[in-house]
DNA sequence: GCCGTTTTCGGCCCGACTGTTTTCAGTCG
């Protein structure tokens, strides 16, 4: 963890035992906003506050930013250590649990010195609980149940698993008779990398009925609201068992603004409405208003349009100066999935993958694609069954047999070759300067302190015959961290050497990251979104990869598997 | 605790659903 994040945590964690302290709830979002601003910020917090430039970060005022540097200076912050002796860490823990709040643990705390979930267990099965007012046995149920929930709790769900959820669950509300245009709203049609739940919107002519057969749908587990205009649901194992699905059900006079609402992202919210108010206008997910007036609501362009805005892609709804940008109308003109012209990261049964190259090719021509770049591993990769010198030889046989075949795709001979521990790469030179396409990858000896690592993957940069850096920081969503790499210099190099880097769609890295890509293409640095693809259905995760550099504000221009076939052999052909 | 082309003080997004509140508080998104 960095400086920025373990101050943002820090800052998380006051927020919290100031909630359940029940202190001034605009203070508790003060450390929020603050402690999230610093999380993005995307420049090393120690070089801003040497800059003096702390309260330059939004939300950071004079107080904070006194904070901060108390804890570069010191490694401590003295209010948080305080906080700490009162409001043990294990308690706001416990704001997890659905149906658990900061009012009740606060008073839970306070009153019946709960300190940890064996404290707040048998708190709730004894007798004393039922003196409380407020806490009567159905909310002691509600609490038990959300324990329940909460000692099952995975991390986030993954984007990719939960797509397919969603359009599975939206076609089946479309299938309620009086229901129409149901859409997938809130992080999921953001595409944040993980998500915590599935939002659904959907308009009916019959709202109470078609949330009543929601909850009543085959794979619900159980139902955690059900009202005129929302359900909300845990589903079962016949889903991905315990993520919840919210359904808001609109008439069309009101879809655009909720699903305006509904899509978030909250700090987007926040600063459209603060801005409505500005302008007169009040802004709900029902509509627009001047007065009593209603003046905006049926679509979501609409919605901006009356607050003077054009309109925003959803993936760029985050606060991170969309807003200024849509005032300014600098938004950027984002890449579309029908911009890509082709894959340059697939892999196939001659290292790891489940389906040969004619069948790889065969499902990318199917795609529209102009070529597809078949890229196995290299030999140091064994577990993946890395190409020997014989064997990729041979497979250059079978390739382009196949690309004289197949009409109407490029089929590119390439490789994904290993990044040594040592910096040097796992095929000499002369054997890298005959394929077309070389991507770049570190898949082993990730526990390097960030300059070796870094001068590692730099010594790659630097070979004359790479293309692309793959997969650059190594995250496993969930389950593995990046390795160390000063993501700034390697951007430096890149734009340097006129390499580029990957925004890798395969939905457990999705590496390079948002904040990352929008920081690569800003310095101008090209990219190439692929999807490490290890059977034709994973082709599929471009979506993902072109999400994710939506997210990272980029345009077509920036990507090079967007060029037509002759203008990418060109450019893949400088480096020969 | 932050912030300011309406404010350096007084605001800080807004509504649905639930429970036990007979008019509203807590929780959630």
């Amino acid at each position: 963890m960095n400086k920025n994040q373990e101050i943002a945590l820090i800052f998380e964690r006051i927020s919290n035992m100031l909630s359940v302290l029940d202190e001034n709830p605009f203070k508790i979002r003060a450390y929020k906003k603050a402690a999230l601003n610093i999380s993005e910020l995307g420049e090393d917090i120690v070089e801003r506050a040497e800059q003096d430039g702390l309260t330059s970060i939004p939300g950071v005022g004079k107080d904070l930013a006194a904070k901060v540097k108390e804890y570069i200076d010191t490694g401590k912050i003295t209010e948080y250590e305080k906080l700490s002796k009162t409001v043990p860490l294990e308690l706001i823990e416990l704001l997890r649990i659905q149906g658990l709040g900061p009012k009740t643990l606060s008073l839970l705390f306070k009153e019946l010195k709960v300190r940890s979930l064996s404290d707040l267990e048998k708190v709730l099965d004894g007798d004393e609980i039922l003196e409380f007012r407020g806490l009567a046995e159905k909310k002691i149920k509600d609490i038990k149940k959300g324990i329940s929930i909460f000692k099952e709790s995975k991390e986030r769900t993954l984007l990719g698993v939960a797509l397919p959820i969603s359009e599975l669950i939206i076609n089946a509300i479309e299938n309620i008779p009086g229901t129409e245009g149901t859409v997938v709203a809130g992080s999921l049609r953001r595409f944040r990398e993980t998500v915590r739940d599935i939002d659904i919107l959907t308009m009916s002519d019959n709202t109470e009925e078609t949330v009543k057969e929601f909850t009543q749908m085959p794979f619900v587990k159980d139902v955690l609201a059900s009202g005129s205009t929302k359900g909300s649901v845990i589903a079962g194992d016949s889903l991905n068992a315990g993520i919840q699905v919210d359904l808001r059900v609109v008439g069309p006079e009101s879809y655009g603004a909720a699903l305006q609402y509904f899509s978030g992202s909250k700090a987007h919210n926040v600063r459209v409405r603060s801005l409505a108010t500005k302008k007169g206008l009040k802004i709900n997910e029902y509509g627009v208003y001047k007065g009593d007036k209603k003046v905006a609501g049926e679509t979501e362009h609409e919605v901006y349009e009356s607050l003077g805005l054009p309109f925003i892609p959803p993936e760029l709804r985050e606060d991170r100066g969309e807003i200024e940008a849509a005032l300014e109308n600098t938004l950027p003109d984002l890449i579309e999935l029908s911009d890509i012209k082709g894959d340059l990261h697939t892999h196939t049964t001659w290292s790891d993958g489940k389906a040969t190259i004619k069948e790889m090719a065969e499902s990318a021509k199917k795609l529209g694609y102009s070529y597809i770049a078949i890229t196995d591993h290299s030999p140091s990769s064994v577990i993946a069954n890395g190409l020997s010198l014989k064997r990729l030889a041979l497979k250059k046989k079978e390739l382009e047999e196949a690309d004289k075949k197949i009409k109407g795709i490029k089929i590119l001979m390439g490789t994904e070759v290993d990044i040594k521990p040592d910096g040097t790469l796992d095929y000499p030179d002369k054997v890298l300067k005959e394929l077309d396409v070389v991507i770049a990858s570190v898949h082993s000896g990730f526990k390097m302190d960030i300059e070796t690592m870094t001068e590692r993957i730099l010594s790659a940069v630097r070979n004359p015959y790479v293309h692309a850096i793959g997969h650059p920081t190594g995250r496993l969503i969930n389950e593995r961290d990046p390795y160390e790499v000063d993501i700034d210099r390697l951007i430096e190099a890149a734009l340097e050497h006129g390499k580029a880097l990957e925004v890798n769609g395969s939905y457990p890295r999705l590496d390079l990251k948002d904040l990352h890509v929008r920081k690569a293409v800003e310095a101008g640095v090209k990219i190439i979104i692929s999807t490490d693809a290890h059977r034709t259905e994973q082709l599929l995760q471009m979506k993902l990869g072109v999400g994710t550099a939506r997210r990272g504000w980029v345009e077509k221009d920036s990507v090079l598997n967007t060029l037509e076939t002759k203008e990418l052999l060109e450019w893949l052909s400088m480096y020969r």
